[in-house]
DNA sequence: CGGGTTTGACCCGCGC
DNA sequence: GCGCGGGTCAAACCCG
């Protein structure tokens, strides 16, 4: 881990590009909302809160448990000490604050603009918020957590749960569980801050979902995009992926096996002190878009309470790279349901270059894509339909279909292996997920986390699939730039 | 007895 | 300045 950690760096904020799409008015009215969170890292002023998480930080600094998975604003700082500095676990207390100046605490993202945003690091964590449907107290996550508080909050008379990872005893992750107040049977899980450990793989899912939502937050352009009322960003389709693989348990369940598992209504919220990705598992089966492929994922930007768009209906997007690179789990994790790097015969990374391994997609090209070769066909076909088309397009070998195929893997995938194969794609359905959870925690001495036992289930094993660009797809392909 | 949960108290930010 | 609400702490309690 180690070894992986020191290999690791943070994706430049500009590597992040979305896509624009036009604002839909036809939205849907509004439904709720489901949160998954982020690791953006910030400084509050809370004495209390710095005090701890200062000590939690240090101690991660000390122990040289940080992976340098932490999302910030400020380039230079990542670029700086995300990876070198922190890894040498004696970074002092004066390049501490250099990272997270308490006098740069950003309240909202609302004055945000593309130099502002490469200039300071002003952002309160961000959070990813999860709405599923969910009978189980909290949502099978994978991770291991420790609740520390329970409170009534205002408008809705469900008590909202608070609990802290565990997994290791200085990880910052928190989040929140509270029943959804108009429907009882949608649980709400807010995720905030990075994992600095490994995790088990059952808890990547989650876990890279949350880094995918945190790099859409951090990227500039989305800030930018924000502002402009004409435009939004579409989520980084790994979000897609990873959610699609999640483990929900009970009434849930049958999410992560629909072929057609999209979020119908997301959103991005940043009118509070916490940036907050905001996806809706909680009504996938009703999108009209369904059979030309169109997930009804969109996001809201809340920039102000008078700048809201509604983008329930705009087209799916193909995936961003970013996330698929994040320094947060990397390419040494291969995540159920995610697309995952070249591996050579013994099965160890091949894509450990500091390219992306998926590429970024064109604004208009990418939905020409979806659309000519997805639309208005079954799902199946429409898979091999995508696949010939994008293999006859270097361009998006890598990219786009896989979205399609990973978000089918449930269904589809298997019948057309033979069809996939012959147009570039290797699909592994195998399950192959090479880390495991055996990690030894040097550092927990804490003994009150030594017996720590599972919040949720271990997640049953799923299908994966292992997306290989055809052979002559070159690695700089890969990486899309328009 | 150790560790997890519960729950009232406390702190702080924010709006009025 | 005050009150409200979100978030956290920590002692008490519970459980295996």
């Amino acid at each position: 881990m180690q070894d992986h950690k020191l290999e690791r760096e943070m994706p430049e904020v500009g590597e992040l590009s979305l896509v624009r799409l036009v604002k839909d008015s036809t939205s849907d009215e509004e439904s709720e909302l489901v949160s998954l969170s982020l690791g953006i890292s910030s400084t509050g002023k809370h004495e209390k809160k710095n005090r701890t998480e200062k000590v939690r930080e240090n101690e991660d600094l000390k122990e040289g448990l940080s992976l340098g998975l932490d999302i910030r604003f400020e380039p230079s700082a990542i670029k700086n000490h995300s990876t070198e500095s922190r890894c040498d676990g004696e970074m002092k207390e004066e390049e501490l604050r250099e990272i997270w100046p308490p006098s740069k605490v950003l309240k909202t993202m609302r004055t945000w603009d593309k130099s502002e945003a490469s200039q300071h690091a002003e952002v309160k964590k961000a959070r990813v918020c999860v709405r599923a449907r969910c009978d189980n107290l909290t949502m099978n996550d994978g991770c291991q957590w420790r609740k520390y508080g329970q409170k009534i909050a205002k408008g809705n008379p469900c008590p909202r749960a608070y609990y802290r990872c565990t997994v290791s005893p200085s990880c910052p992750v928190k989040k929140q569980v509270q029943r959804c107040a108009e429907d009882m049977s949608i649980l709400i899980s807010t995720y905030e801050g990075t994992h600095n450990h490994p995790l088990p793989s059952s808890a990547t899912t989650i876990a890279y979902t949350t880094s995918a939502a945190a790099s859409m937050l951090q990227s500039p352009s989305l800030t930018t995009q924000l502002a402009n009322s004409d435009t939004v960003p579409l989520i980084n389709s790994s979000v897609l992926y990873n959610l699609n693989a999640l483990n929900f348990t009970s009434s849930y369940h049958h999410v992560s096996k629909s072929p057609t598992l999209f979020f119908h209504r997301s959103s991005i919220s940043t009118s509070n002190s916490h940036p907050t990705v905001t996806l809706d598992l909680a009504t996938p089966q009703t999108s009209p878009h369904i059979g030309n492929f169109t997930p009804s994922l969109s996001f809201i930007p809340q920039y102000s309470s008078t700048n809201n768009v509604d983008f329930s209906s705009s087209t799916f997007s193909p995936l961003q790279s970013s996330v698929l690179h994040s320094p947060c789990y990397g390419d040494f994790f291969n995540y159920e349901g995610l697309i995952t790097p070249n591996r050579n015969h013994n099965g160890s990374l091949m894509n450990t270059g500091k390219q992306p391994f998926l590429g970024h997609l064109c604004r208009s090209n990418s939905n020409n894509i979806t659309n000519h070769a997805i639309s208005k066909q079954s799902l199946p076909d429409s898979i091999v339909a995508a696949s010939k088309a994008i293999t006859a397009t270097p361009k998006y070998q890598s990219a786009i279909l896989a979205a399609a195929l990973t978000a089918y893997a449930g269904n589809g995938v298997r019948e057309n292996h033979e069809e996939a194969q012959s147009a570039g794609l290797d699909l592994n359905l195998g399950g192959d997920v090479p880390y495991t959870t055996n990690t030894v925690y040097p550092n927990s001495n804490a003994s009150r986390y030594k017996r720590m036992s599972l919040s949720a289930p271990t997640a049953p094993k799923r299908n994966s699939v292992l997306f290989q660009p055809s052979h002559n797809a070159s690695k700089s392909n890969l990486f899309l730039d328009q």
